[in-house]
Formats: structure tokens, sequence, C-alpha cells
DNA sequence: AAGAGTAGCAACCGCATCTTT
DNA sequence: TAAAGATGCGGTTGCTACTCT
């Protein structure tokens, strides 16, 4: 549905921020908290729209931003999640504290896509056969954990159900729309299984929680289904039941295991970026 | 010294999605 | 339930500083 743009009002400034609306904005920010923006401005005394003060307050003025240059670190886990998530510039930010969607995204566009391209290709292709399938899960449950923040993490009700949200498991579960009744495929078949339903069979409790982190593993491998990778699950629920014994790992830790993961995976899933 | 070309980055814009009424 | 409003995201633009000739 459309609507008139938020900016088209002749007397807002535009262009470069000043010092003095920087600390107008930070004032209000510090007193009444973010949000609100279409009012913002109005109530603060700025004549800049409030999309502009959003953008300003999240790119530039937040106390967490992080200055100073992309570490090489840094910039290797941005290639990493670029590979495996595209140009979801606010995905990869969020797992780079301190650091923007936008600054990234200006970084990939201004310094990283020359190096990238001309590369190979991320490639989607199974784990090699020497691995046992206790060794690919261990590995999977590892990959997912990143993708899933302390916040997010699965709460349990006093049922022992779980409550799961999609963006638990990166964005995979908006890559069907739910348009199935519910929890029915609390076993699976490959013809019928798609990312949405096994979600939603999660969320109603009819599917383990510990099947959970096994599907991402599967999309990072290009599976279509669950199924073609669900033939083990008694090694898997073992494995994880054992890893959820120990507590989330430290945030950074976590983004060290994934390029780590990577690192490990050459030729399997994309090492050689 | 000056003009052209280029890189880096802040900011803008349009659209999609989410929320509220 | 639909419409309107609010917010977020990603692509793009344009300004500035720097380098090259």
């Amino acid at each position: 549905m459309g609507r008139k743009p938020c900016c088209s009002r002749e007397d807002i400034n535009r262009g470069a921020w000043t010092a003095e609306e920087d600390r107008i904005l930070k004032a209000y920010i510090k007193n009444h908290g973010e949000g609100r923006w279409r009012s913002l401005p109005k109530k603060a005394g700025l004549k800049r729209c409030g999309k502009s003060c959003r953008l300003r307050w999240l790119n530039y003025l937040r106390p967490d931003i992080k200055r100073g240059n992309i570490t090489h670190e840094e910039e290797d886990l941005i290639i990493r999640l670029h590979n495996l998530l595209g140009n979801k510039w606010s995905l990869i930010a969020g797992r780079l504290p301190g650091r923007t969607d936008n600054e990234i995204k200006n970084y990939w566009n201004t310094c990283l896509r020359k190096k990238v391209q001309g590369q190979h290709q991320l490639k989607r292709c199974q784990p090699p056969t020497n691995e046992t399938p206790l060794l690919v899960r261990t590995k999977a449950i590892r990959c997912a954990k990143l993708f899933i923040t302390p916040q997010q993490h699965i709460a349990q009700n006093q049922e022992g159900n779980v409550a799961i949200e999609p963006a638990m498991i990166g964005e995979m579960a908006t890559s069907k729309a739910p348009n199935s009744e519910s929890g029915k495929h609390s076993s699976f078949t490959p013809e019928e299984d798609t990312w949405w339903d096994v979600l939603v069979g999660l969320d109603k409790g009819n599917v383990s929680p510990l099947e959970a982190p096994d599907f991402d593993f599967m999309r990072l491998c290009g599976s279509e289904s669950p199924s073609n990778y669900y033939t083990r699950r008694e090694d898997f629920k073992r494995v994880f039941e054992e890893m959820s014994d120990t507590t989330l790992p430290d945030f950074e830790l976590e983004l060290k295991s994934l390029a780590n993961f990577l690192d490990c995976e050459e030729g399997w899933l994309g090492g050689d970026l």
C-alpha cells in the first residue's frame, strides 16, 4: 500500500548533520529513549524527518558504535557471512557487535566485493563422505547455535513445550509462507517437508527442540528437505543434549567458532572464498 | 597549481513488513 | 479484516577528500 514520503516537507534540513543537531538528538533519546521516530523531530525541535533521525542515531550516534577500521578478523567474518546470507546486511551486522549494517554494506561495496569477485562461488554440496553423522551433527549444532542469540534461545514453558521464533534459525523460516495445518509433520516425508512446517511443528511442541539446529545445517548444505538428513536423529539428540548441559558460550566465542568451523570445511561449505 | 578521476562513506529513497486502529 | 501509520532494510546517490597527471 502506498504512502506519501515522510520527507516531503519543504522546511526540513537535508544532507550532513551538524554538531548541534547531533547534540539535540542525543539529548532527546537519552531522556525519552529510542522509537517513535516520526514524532521525534517535532518533539525534539529538529528540522529533520523521522527516518533521518533514526538513521543518524543507528549509524552514528548510538553509544555502542565501534569506531575505527574493520579488523582482519571482522573482514574475514563479513566475507563468510555474506557467502552464507547474501546481502542481508542487518543480519551480518548483528554478528559484528558495534558495527552497523550501513557500515558493513559500504565496506562490502567499496572494498570486499572486488576482493571476492572472480573467486569461487559458494559451493552447496553434500558433506564429505568421510564425515561420520555424529561429527556432521556436532558441527551443525555449533553452526545453528551461532544464529541463535542468547536472547532468542529456546524458552521452555511449564509443560516442557518449546516456543521458537522463526528468527531463531536465521531467516530460513520465511523461506516458505505458512500454508499448511500447523504441526502435522511430526514425522517427515521428503515430499511434504518444508522449513516452515518444521518450525510450526517446533512451535507447537510436536517436534523435539533437539532437532532444530540440524535444520539450519541442512539449509546451509542446500538440502530441500530435512528428511534427507534425518536418519540418525538419536545420535544427534544425544550430542545436542550433551552440549545443552553447558551454558551458551560467549558471543565473541561463537563468532570465532563460526570462523573456525567454516575454516575446517574447505570445499564443503565453500571454504575457498 | 589545478583539473580529472576515484574511493569512501553518510545520507536519502522507495519499498516491504510489522503494528496499530 | 482492512486500512493507515510506523519502522526497517537494502540499493543508490552525492558530497568530500585524496591521488594522479
